[in-house]
DNA sequence: CAATCTCTTTGACAAATATCAAGAATAATT
DNA sequence: AATTATTCTTGATATTTGTCAAAGAGATTG
């Protein structure tokens, strides 16, 4: 196990003793696709690392819509500032597959690691990250409008887009899959993509970037 | 000067040789009203401490709509994750009063700065603290309605109402001022606020929480 | 391969908010 | 105080996106 923990960025440099003390401290936890790892509102003991599987957070607004606000992927830090700060979560998270998760006792975390100079630097790393990551949420929901985000979507997920689900797809843009369906309708009207089969085109990249760019 | 900079909490702990060498690669400098700090898309060589004023952080959208994105106020770090990064601004910050700033050449603070624990530990807060804004910005504009909106922004700020132009607070809260203007005659309807000559009067403060808890 | 189930698309309509234009109220200036 | 300039409010209308219902297309199962 403590070899596992060295695997990760955040330990890297940990000596022996430190992880042995780290391992002591911390304990895998295995979760079934849709269950929750916590509620908005939750209290957060315990520093969550995700080791395996995707996790979504979201807050749901008054009609009752979910309306997603990140995806985390191994190995992410999950919502550090909620131990940090001593908050309750500010949304909910629920696992998209099946996933695992390193669970660290914060107290002991804080109090015995994060004075090292190479925890506290990846510590910062990590928030760094998520700051970004909070600042793309915002320029691609509050910015662009649906048109913008499904080209946006297009252009950086052409790949992935045969093995999604559409409705996934608009759950993760936050849209209806009734407004996604039209968008892609008439984006290929304009001839910048092809519906196809199973799989969606890209005609002109150039074209869809200029919804969002 | 070196007095100064030991105000901050970000130096409290410093010494003050410490000091000294902070105050060499720094330099303060004052912006007018309605001067820009920086450009979506610049580069920052820089950490920006903002000393005095309020700076607004705005993108644009496709229309040419100003999207204010974040508010900062006296002591606040600027956009650190730029600098730590090596990004470019991912949006534009404009002074929306006289103001002054505390411009630390990066490099070398990285270099000579944040390797101390202290320092270490105050950054990590200040980008808690912005993780935590944003999340509320997020909160704020992604999940609540206009009327939401204008509800919180009563609660929140009852007091500074008054000082502030109605088109002001509307831009703030990324809504037109005919938005704004309706949503308050329809709470005022409600008989949860009173439109005085130059005053809001918050009448039923649980009634306007109901709209955003 | 027919029946069933799930997902996607389409159409008609509704809700929220923006836009544009005009009038009303306030504030500033002469 | 009268005039002028700003800001705020109101009404009419437009735009964007969501909602609901039904039809269509694909996938799955017996």
């Amino acid at each position: 196990m403590t070899e596992k923990l060295k695997s990760f960025y955040l330990f890297k440099d940990l000596d022996d003793k430190s992880l042995a003390r780290l391992d002591e401290i911390s304990n895998v936890i295995e979760y079934k696709k849709g269950s929750i790892l916590f509620f908005e509102g939750d209290k957060a003991a315990n520093l969550i690392i995700l080791l395996e599987g995707i996790l979504q957070v979201y807050k749901t607004d008054q009609k009752g819509n979910k309306v997603i606000l990140h995806h985390f992927f191994p190995v992410d830090v999950i919502a550090e500032i909620v131990n940090f700060e001593h908050m309750h979560y500010p949304a909910s998270a629920e696992f998209e597959s099946d996933g695992k998760v390193l669970s660290i006792n914060y107290d002991t975390f804080e109090k015995e690691f994060l004075k090292n100079p190479d925890i506290s630097f990846a510590f910062i790393k990590s928030l760094s990250k998520k700051i970004k990551y909070l600042e793309n949420v915002i320029a691609t929901n509050m910015v662009m409008n649906s048109t913008a985000r499904v080209a946006k979507f297009l252009c950086e997920n052409g790949d992935k887009i045969s093995k999604l689900k559409k409705s996934h797809i608009a759950a993760n843009l936050n849209m209806t899959p009734e407004t996604l369906s039209r968008i892609l309708k008439k984006l290929s009207t304009m001839g910048l993509i092809e519906k196809q089969k199973d799989e969606i085109l890209i005609l002109d990249k150039e074209g869809l970037e200029t919804f969002y760019l």
